[in-house]
Order: structure tokens, then C-alpha cells, then sequence
DNA sequence: TTATTAAGTTGAACTTGTTCAACTATTTTC
DNA sequence: GAAAATAGTTGAACAAGTTCAACTTAATAA
């Protein structure tokens, strides 16, 4: 990446953080400083099922699924990661336990990584780093919750045109099997609600 | 309450967020200080939808239960909250929206309810706080993430029995209508799922 | 204690979604 | 650019879950 380019990654990352939180320029640079630009190539994985997660990383560019697979082989897929959204396993990055998750590039991607030292060090040094994390934290805790009622009271269809509206810049990178697999449908059924409507 | 069941009380909620981070027994003090015991009969609300959310609570005795009812009019739950669990509308509670959620007491229960701008002035004396709060955040959130996973991998006859299982005191305080809502099927189907068990 | 309301049961017809299998179209790889 | 792998389509038979309606049982209130 050109250095212009880099600047302009550490700037995409600063207005993430500052839509969550008030912070000071000079924290915000703090915290920045402990990320690094990484390439990932089209189906490389940052994570994989079995291994222990040792970053956290901010996606600047292409897109990642994160997903488990069961032990029928079915993927399963918790979300899709583009632009401007953050890559994690909580559980096994903080109690540094063995991932149920796979975290795979859909496409050449770009993120800024965090160490796992690194960030606990920051949490340390710099107190709004607890509530960045905090709100942000929170902020998804509520959207999964909305997530579940909708899988709850929303067909399959239903649930389909949504994450198309809703997303419809991850469904032009994505497979309808991705999708199927996010909405927690067989890719057969995807194809004949599509037929459908 | 006598004054020994106070002291009870605020032990169990010093245990929990014991459970959550290392502090020092004066921040757990200054922490409890701010909560305040409180009775709600059974039926009654702590909070209904449309209202906004001011308090906070964590549940000393009791059992409430947190839903929030659909255009059709059909009721959805989310969870059920009994001793040591806690009672939150994140969503109306930070931004002063209008709750979607209603939370309800099934039968006489006792918490301890922290006012909204006391919590918002604890962040900032006490940092233990923030940390506090996003590490339940983060457990919490990776809670629901398994949960929509256990919902598209699992029949609801599977889904029943993982609940009925994991929190037995939950199911003999709760109707089979509640747990169907929770389970998101209609309680006929529960009734079925259970004849065949 | 009775009247009333809400919860739970059961069956039949229906809708939603799955499975399996065979096929076509599209990507990927060498 | 051919071969191989993967993604998407379609149909038929099936399983899971819903709806509605009628009924029984249990809880609640006056």
C-alpha cells in the first residue's frame, strides 16, 4: 500500500471509532498506532475452527464470512463482514480458547490488525478503549437480539428480501449458498424462494 | 426486607460481578451504593414497550421475563430472568428511545434497580464499571450468537429439550405458552413435541 | 365457591422448508 | 483451453411446523 493509502485506512478506522465514542485525538492516535495494515488474499483465512484467535481486526477493504460448521458438515454462516466492520471471536480471543470459528476472505481483502497483547495493553493505558468496546459490544448484542426475533417471526422469504435490501452491497460479492447459509435455509430452498418473487 | 436480607442481597450482586473482572472492595462499594432493593409483584412491569427504559436491575429473587409482542400481536421472548441475571433494555436504556421490549414479573420478585444517570455518572467515577459492563456485554453477545446457531442447526423438539435441560429452575416457574414464544413455535406445537417425548 | 379467564391438548388440513437426485451453468485450476 | 470442481436449478416425496377449531384442565378473581 502507498503511505497515502495507509493514512487513508488509519482514517476510515478513526471515524469508526469516533461514531461509537467521544474520544481525544491523541488517544484515537494512541490506539491506531497498535494496528497494522495486513493483506488477505481470496479464500484465505484469518481463523480457523480449532485454532485460538490472536487478533482483532477492522476490515478496510473486500469482504470475510465468518462461519462454524457443525458436525454434519452443514457451514453455518453468523455474518458477513465488508468495509468498516469489525472481525472477531470474542470467546476464544479473550479466554484464549480453541475458535468455533472460521473467519475466510470471500475476496483480495484489506484489515488493520490488532495483536492480542496489544489490545490488552491498550485497555490498560487508555480507558476509552473499555468503552469503545463497551458500546460497540452493545450495540451488536442488540442487533443480534433483533436478528432472533426476526428469524423467529419472518419466513424464509421474508428473512431473504430483508438481508438483500439491507445488504445489497454483500450480496453482489456473495454466493446464494452464503446466503442460504446465513439465513439458515438449504441453498435449494434460496433458489426457489428467488424463483418465486 | 430486614436489614440481613439487604446485606444478602448486594453480597449476590458482589459475586457477580466478582465473576466478571478483578476489583477492589472499594469500587464494588461505591458500585452497590447506587442500587437500590426492590419489590415487584407478580404481573407487574418493570418495563413496557414504548416506554423508555431508565433503570437497570439484577434480579435477587423471582423470575421475570423479557418480550416484546409483534404487529400480529403475537408475544416473542427473548429471555427469562431469574436470581443472579440481569435486566436490561440496552437499546432504550443508552439512547432514551422508545423500548421495543416489555419486561414482566411472573411472579413476586425482588431486585436491586439502578436509576439511569446514576449508571451514566458511575462510568465515569468508577472505570471498573466500563470494563465491567463490556465484558458481560461480550459474553452476552457471544450467548446469543450460540443460540442463533442452536436455532438453525436444531429442530424445535432438539431446541426444547437443550432449554429444558440447561435451565430446569427456569422451566418450573414458566408456562408451556412462554417457553413456545421463547423457542419461537406456537404452543400447540410445543404441546405435540412433548406427547412424543 | 362458582364464574371466568387463561393454559394446555388433540386432530385435520395446510404451509413452509428439507432431502435426494439429476441436471445445467459457472468458476477455478492446471 | 480442457478438465475438474463448485454453484445454481428443478422436481418429487417427505418432514417439520402452523392454523383453526373444539375441547379439557388448571388458575384466578369476585
Amino acid at each position: 500500500m502507498t503511505h497515502q493509502a495507509i493514512l487513508m485506512s488509519y482514517n476510515l478506522l478513526k471515524e469508526n471509532i469516533k461514531n461509537n465514542i467521544q474520544i481525544s485525538t491523541e488517544d484515537l492516535d494512541t490506539i491506531c498506532n497498535h494496528f497494522n495494515p495486513t493483506v488477505i488474499k481470496k479464500k484465505d483465512f484469518l481463523l480457523t475452527q480449532g485454532s485460538i484467535y490472536k487478533y482483532e481486526g477492522f476490515v478496510l477493504e473486500g469482504c470475510f464470512r465468518i462461519f462454524t460448521i457443525d458436525k454434519k458438515g452443514n457451514e453455518n454462516t453468523l455474518y458477513f463482514a465488508t468495509k468498516d466492520w469489525w472481525l472477531m471471536d470474542i470467546d476464544s480471543f479473550m479466554n484464549q480458547v480453541p475458535s468455533s470459528l472460521n473467519i475466510q476472505a470471500l475476496e483480495d481483502s484489506k484489515v488493520l490488525l490488532i495483536d492480542r497483547t496489544d489490545k490488552l495493553k491498550l485497555y490498560e493505558s487508555v480507558p476509552a478503549v473499555e468503552k469503545l468496546f463497551r458500546v460497540m459490544s452493545q450495540k451488536a448484542l442488540v442487533a443480534w437480539q433483533r436478528r432472533l426475533i426476526r428469524n423467529h417471526t419472518h419466513t424464509a422469504k421474508e428473512r431473504y428480501h430483508y438481508f438483500a435490501n439491507t445488504y445489497p452491497n454483500i450480496v453482489s460479492k456473495i454466493t446464494d449458498k452464503q446466503i442460504a447459509s446465513y439465513l439458515g435455509i438449504t441453498h435449494e430452498f434460496l433458489s426457489k424462494i428467488k424463483k418465486q418473487s
